[in-house]
RNA sequence: GUGGCCGUAGCUCAAGGGCAGAGCACCAGACUGUGGCUCUGGGGGUUGCGGGUUCAAGUCCCGUCGGCCACCCCA
């Protein structure tokens, strides 16, 4: 055990796991750009004040989870613990109300939670979300919902099931809570302490409770979805048909509730079960009411935020993750110090070539070059200093195959090219 | 934040009060100019860290750090 750890619930990704990690970020980009979104990048801290309007002065991830310190002129600055309040942000303070209408957005960014971790809950996780910024219509739900789902199905997981829940908005909402709480106010001496606490903080979380006692209460609990007003209704009828029209899995399920104050109408998430208890893959909504609490003019806004360390850990499980061809081509190895020279020139023009290359570092043995050469995953070696070879030529090896031939330097990319063109090649080297 | 399980070599794990080990991995050599297979040798450890009990502590006790599981929360 070394004297230093990365700190708790972070850390380190190595080869070839960073090759996994490339992969699926080039992936998720792909998709991102097939539905018309385009990056945004925004600061990994935020003035702590964003988020707390942003997501809300009750909520957990506020209260207990963020990486809150001051910076040397004494601001309080916080490490960005999810990303819509940041893109909002920059929506409002650059004017991108001026830019055509909707703004569509995407990032892959990290997010910071001081949380208790556990496989699949880190401190340091990576999200990819995507934002869809001045539509207010179900078509724009559809849109950003409909990219998360086809991009895990893209990622090869089937059996995707979005589960769907309106919220209400300021409208019909209150109404709803005020029915809710007088409900469990009358099972008040049947709850659990934790529902009790959740009655004041965050009343509708008490719909998750684990508690049989308390779940069957719930059971019986008004549901939002009876309250809403007309035109939330229409909004999440039309937001679930066309999901449906697109061949999606929805299944309606009050008991999605999201854990921060700007969302409005849609929430959904989809889950994975084998996950265990940290089973979100993604979790979405609408949050109407966000870009004026940020001090912009009224936007509505709808996204979703997807936890890569959980897909990148269901992708290994379920064997999803292609072998990656990162690895290097060709090993160039050199018979002892008078050769070192040709070996160097050797390898540099390979790699000038566009080929991955590489030689010995180490002054090892023809031999243990070889080795390394094998074992580096290489499909070619290519020996230089081999005795009556004629000026010019270098040994073209066949690591997989165990056969060599003479091939004149300046042909080598040439030569390889061919040889590559046919047979796909793994060569990340594990 | 609450409760539980677990930390021994780079990795996977033995040793359960009495000399800290194996397999894999890594390095070198042999099988004669050239890898993979096989064989030989080598480097690697304050047993996560700190304290305590004991003649003696990976081993028992306490604390702490870290991982995992459930809760909480969420992606």
């Amino acid at each position: 055990m070394s004297k230093y750890q990365a700190p708790r619930g972070m850390r380190d990704v190595l080869p070839p796991e960073s090759e996994r990690w490339q992969w699926l970020v080039s992936r998720c980009r792909e998709m991102a750009h097939r539905y018309g979104y385009r990056e945004i990048r925004t600061p990994l801290v935020e003035h702590t004040e964003v988020f707390l309007k942003g997501v809300g002065e009750g909520t957990d991830i506020v209260e207990h989870e963020m990486y809150t310190f001051a910076d040397r002129a004494g601001r309080s600055l916080s490490l960005r613990p999810e990303g819509t309040a940041g893109v909002v942000r920059a929506y409002v303070e650059h004017g991108m109300h001026t830019w055509p209408q909707p703004v569509k957005l995407y990032y892959v960014a990290e997010m910071f939670r001081y949380d208790r971790p556990q496989a699949g809950r880190y401190r340091q996780h990576t999200q990819f979300g995507a934002e869809v910024l001045g539509a207010a219509e179900p078509a724009a739900d559809v849109d950003v919902l409909s990219l998360a789902v086809r991009t895990l199905q893209a990622l090869g997981l089937r059996e995707v099931r979005v589960h769907l829940n309106s919220v209400g908005d300021p409208k019909c909402r209150p109404g709803y809570l005020q029915v809710f709480r007088e409900y469990f106010q009358a099972h008040y001496d049947r709850l659990d302490d934790d529902s009790r606490r959740r009655l004041v903080t965050n009343p509708l979380r008490i719909l998750d409770s684990k508690v049989e006692q308390t779940r069957e209460i719930a059971r019986g609990a008004p549901r939002m979805l009876d309250y809403l007003c007309p035109e939330c209704r229409a909004h999440f009828d039309a937001v679930r048909r066309h999901l449906e029209v697109l061949g999606i899995a929805v299944e309606v399920d009050p008991l999605v509730v999201r854990g921060l104050d700007y969302y409005t109408r849609t929430a959904a998430e989809v889950h994975y079960p084998k996950l265990g208890a940290q089973s979100t893959l993604f979790g979405g909504g609408r949050y109407d009411g966000l870009a004026e609490v940020l001090g912009g003019p009224p936007t509505p806004g709808v996204g979703f935020g997807m936890g890569l360390e959980r897909v990148l850990m269901v992708l290994e499980e379920e064997g999803l993750v292609p072998e990656l061809a990162t690895g290097i081509q060709v090993y160039v190895c050199h018979d002892g110090p008078p050769w070192e020279d040709e070996a160097l020139r050797l390898v540099d023009f390979l790699r000038g070539a566009g080929l991955r290359a590489e030689g010995d570092l180490l002054g090892r043995s023809l031999r243990a070059q070889l080795r390394a050469a094998s074992r580096s995953g290489a499909r070619w070696a290519v020996l230089v200093g081999v005795p009556e070879v004629p000026r010019g030529q270098v040994v073209l090896r066949d690591l997989q195959v165990g056969e060599q031939r003479l091939v004149p330097a300046e042909q080598l990319p040439r030569v390889l090219q061919e040889e590559e063109g046919g047979c796909g090649r793994t060569g990340a080297g594990s």
